[in-house]
DNA sequence: CCACATAGGTACTGACCGGTAACACCCGTG
DNA sequence: CACGGGTGTTACCGGTCAGTACCTATGTGG
């Protein structure tokens, strides 16, 4: 656990410090909570001080928001592998998100969803992570949709809703009762709801 | 917006300065979230002081436990009531229970699960609230499981844990994406949901 | 070789955090 | 009336919070 080791390295890879800010802040806010964590704690973990923060983050709350975005750029990027892997192929695509979403539940380090954790700690409407989370998860859902339409299933809108309501319910579920058998659990629900879409 | 009038009406009520603490603690922790509370504000909005808090609560950490305590306990109680209400009718009270957590969704100050929230915000094993929620929430899902086994509705343990990750993913997704129409979709799933385990 | 931008280091501000000590007070009971 | 427990008040503790001033490297491009 001692922090010098992975500076050093970060360093000699010359990775530029706001990078490694942001990599570092993604992983204590995460893991601990965003109002748990302080810019003294990130800049130390990012081997760099506070000044270098402040010199390419305007505040606290704007790196917050600054690593929201980065969480839904990633959700983003996981989604276009999927539309590549299977051209054409919605239904694959929407089963392959089910199989990575249950996968994810498993993971000893899975703490949710980081924006809905944020929606979660901040409630204050002025934050600018709000901005980034409602933006975020209405384009999630945008998305299911989307897809949900273009595998030709019965009533695909209502399938979309109870997917993302499913699976936002296993991932707050993991950190409250546990993910003892969830991902399993998740994994046939979801499949139980294509199919219950495919036959009437 | 001015907590002394409040205050002098709790006072003369003689309502015990721990009851109003406790009071003020909930409303502020679940509004605004635990960590963004200090003990000073929950004094001053129960109309009292950091001292008398501290006589009847050993430390910050041992209120929000007794909080959501309290949560758990009324949660409880609001079961009970179903059971009262409906007795024998299994299936009356998991329908009049999906009615109720539907409605709630449509209230202005809802907020998703005061014990699921405190799990997003307080990811620490050690803290004290982590045994409260885990005990909650594992006693939720045994009641709705029970209820569910008592319809005589097929798969009832399924059912059980698709309409407990459904009605925790739209708590949850009422913080993020927002509540609209969320309401009526939530009262339709579920009743669809029943409706799936009636028939085949 | 110099200039300039970027980064690191140290020390600080003022506010707030959870928690405590010491003391005045009120009010019901003996 | 005297007493004592529960309450209120004030001031304080050490620590941490977000955010900043100032100065010193370092390294890169002209």
């Amino acid at each position: 656990m001692n922090p010098a080791i992975h500076v050093s390295d970060d360093k000699r890879e010359r990775i530029p410090p706001r990078a490694r800010i942001l990599a570092a802040a993604g992983e204590l806010f995460y893991r601990e909570g965003i109002r748990a964590v302080g810019v003294d704690a990130i800049a130390e973990a990012a081997g760099t001080n506070k000044m270098t923060l402040y010199r390419h983050f305007a505040s606290k709350d704007e790196l917050v928001a600054e690593y929201l975005r980065e969480r839904a750029r990633l959700a983003n990027a996981a989604w276009d592998r999927l539309t590549a892997a299977y051209p054409g192929d919605a239904l694959a695509q929407l089963r392959a998100w089910l199989a990575k979403m249950a996968e994810r539940l498993a993971h000893a380090d899975e703490r949710g969803c980081a924006l809905v954790n944020a929606a979660v700690e901040l409630p204050e409407k002025s934050h600018p992570a709000r901005r980034v989370i409602e933006e975020f998860k209405t384009a999630e859902r945008t998305r299911l949709t989307k897809v949900c339409r273009a595998t030709g299933l019965n009533d695909p809108d209502a399938l979309a809703e109870e997917l993302h309501l499913m699976l936002e319910g296993a991932r707050v579920t993991a950190q409250s009762v546990g993910r003892d058998g969830l991902s399993d659990r998740v994994m046939r629900m979801g499949e139980a709801l294509i199919a219950a879409h495919a036959r009437d």
